[in-house]
DNA sequence: CTCGTAAGGTTAAACGTTTAATCAAAGCGA
DNA sequence: TCGCTTTGATTAAACGTTTAACCTTACGAG
């Protein structure tokens, strides 16, 4: 019923406590063999199991790591619905369990309050993806601990970055759009905020334009929130008032499924009647019908080079500035909801 | 640089330790007005933040919730694909957040060492799905936390339990395509094992059909894996080879939309040639194309409604038995996979 | 005036670890 | 034999809380 303490461990073993540390911690240097072997079995025996919560207390290590992802805006509930977040925290967790690691899942309010958190649990780090505002970055410096940023164009050398190139991403989509023959391509996107994903996305769209020699419309950017709702809303005007449009690229597979549903509830086809590119490829993305041509990036693979990054961090603790960016590799999936003109 | 700990906050206030943790936890009764004001001051003034390590090392309350979702069996991955657990722990975290706990999320290693990680973490509960062998109760059970299983027939009174009457799920699901006409009907389902979930909404799908004196054939159960991919198999193999077979249900939306795809790749329609109805309406079903008929159940809510009693649980602690089990409502959802015969 | 009690505080032990400092014994070269 | 180093072990302090037990002082009742 009572806890097996070191101690317990100890009397048994007939060896003092600071022994059974040193052996069940590793530091077998100092330990002779022999009382090793007596250890280990009396810790065996007992079913000895540590008490992390006391080891956190004397060395500041919890083997806990923070992991915030974004949250709907009303109902303050985790924004798990975007596949992309689900396959991330997938491969987040396989990597940390892998090192002993366990993960606290949370969103945050309005930014606030998550180095209370952080104090409060003796975080080893924490992942942090989403854009917030800039105070709560500078909240996180001062907890000194590693943290990785996914999704994130914030400029500080303080922070890891695991991203990808969305600029990149942005100008494959619309090129290929452009390859195809399309010259009138529409951009549905979420919020465009300076230094966000989006914001990149949105000029590698303008480049593939500019370098093509297209006229750039600002009326064929439908600019709301990423949800598949807003897609679809965009989706039933560009079918049903923008005659010219033949293709459009929209900044997340989840819009871009809203899109398709919009098109078809005016009436109209995909890919016949317009052209979809979406950006992601999440799981669902080669399921649904069509099948969505789509900027693939490997949300599991960004989880598990995030915690991978992590770990390092925590376990170098070189309390030397973080690298440059991780930038993860992207490619163009060409499915079946691109229409070649001519 | 140094944390700042009780100890700062009592001297600031020119008091002991005991009357700032009294203040700080509330016992106001056992002490002043005018202090209980200088200590608060004090806190806020330092911007104190307490060490939940060294509460937990004293009280043993973490404030710790595990969450344990299954995985997949080769990569180990946590299985966030199904849309279905995704939506579940948003609920929780929800829920959790809200009286200030937190969610340690993470997947099993084949049913083994969880009560390691709950004694070494000092969780004060665990929400549970999947289906796991009986020694891992057992050692749940060892533990001593209120625990709360999710999607589970484990008839023993430990443990609560929030569920859905899969059996009834089952039944309505199968009833539905009865009453439009249907009277060979396909099951597409996960592995049936004793006592799961999926065994239910069989005995469900063969309730129905005897009640409508149906002859049930064994021929016509495709059991294999909760997948995408095998869905599509069955819905392969529908199309391709039991012409006589008009409709199926799937015992999971993710199986059913597979089912879907399958048919489609056979040169066949969905409804036209084959009905479909799914379970669990998950947020995509009635984003995919056609929109998928299903049974409803309310991952979300059922998500709230398990951290809401385990929080209960914990927070009484009244070391009585779990009451009985929360059973969620079910709803018919009738989109457009479904033909009405004659 | 004395005693009992209540109110408001404080002291110090306890929770389960880690680890610096210390100690004892043994080995060894001179 | 003497001092020095090495090896292997122990002691005890520290980490940041909570809380039972104890201590004052003041206040009434008798």
């Amino acid at each position: 019923m009572k806890r097996i303490t070191i101690r317990d461990v100890s009397v048994r073993a007939g060896v003092s406590t600071a022994a059974v540390s040193y052996v069940l911690n590793g530091r077998e240097g100092k330990v002779s063999p022999e009382t090793v072997a007596r250890v280990r079995r009396a810790a065996e025996e007992l079913n000895y199991i540590p008490d992390l919560s006391a080891r956190s207390l004397v060395n500041n290590k919890s083997k806990l790591i923070g992991v915030v992802i974004p949250q709907t805006e009303d109902q303050k509930q985790l924004l798990l619905q975007n596949p992309f977040y689900s396959e991330l925290i997938c491969g987040i967790e396989a990597r940390l369990r892998q090192s002993g690691y366990h993960m606290i899942l949370s969103g945050i309010e309005k930014g606030e309050g998550y180095l209370d958190t952080s104090m409060q649990r003796n975080l080893d780090g924490a992942i942090i993806t989403g854009i917030y505002q800039e105070s709560f970055y500078e909240d996180l410096k001062k907890v000194r601990m590693p943290i990785v940023l996914v999704d994130s164009y914030i400029y500080d050398s303080y922070f890891h970055v695991v991203g990808i190139d969305d600029e990149l991403g942005g100008y494959m989509a619309t090129k290929h759009l452009i390859d195809n023959g399309h010259t009138n391509i529409a951009l549905v996107t979420g919020m465009i905020r300076k230094d966000g994903v989006v914001e990149k996305r949105f000029l590698g769209y303008k480049r593939a334009l500019k370098e093509a020699e297209l006229f750039y419309n600002p009326d064929h950017v439908f600019e709301h929130s990423v949800t598949y709702q807003f897609g679809q809303e965009a989706g039933k005007l560009i079918a049903a008032k923008c005659p010219e449009i033949t293709a459009a690229f929209a900044t997340s597979d989840l819009m871009a499924m809203g899109v398709i549903q919009g098109i078809r509830d005016e009436g109209k086809e995909v890919p016949e009647h317009v052209s979809v590119v979406g950006f992601d490829d999440i799981s669902i993305a080669r399921l649904c019908t069509p099948p969505l041509t789509t900027i693939k990036q490997d949300a599991v693979s960004r989880g598990i080079m995030a915690a991978d990054r992590l770990l390092t961090a925590i376990e170098k603790s070189k309390e030397g500035l973080p690298q440059e960016p991780t930038i993860m590799p992207l490619s163009l999936i060409d499915r079946d909801t691109v229409l070649k003109l001519t």
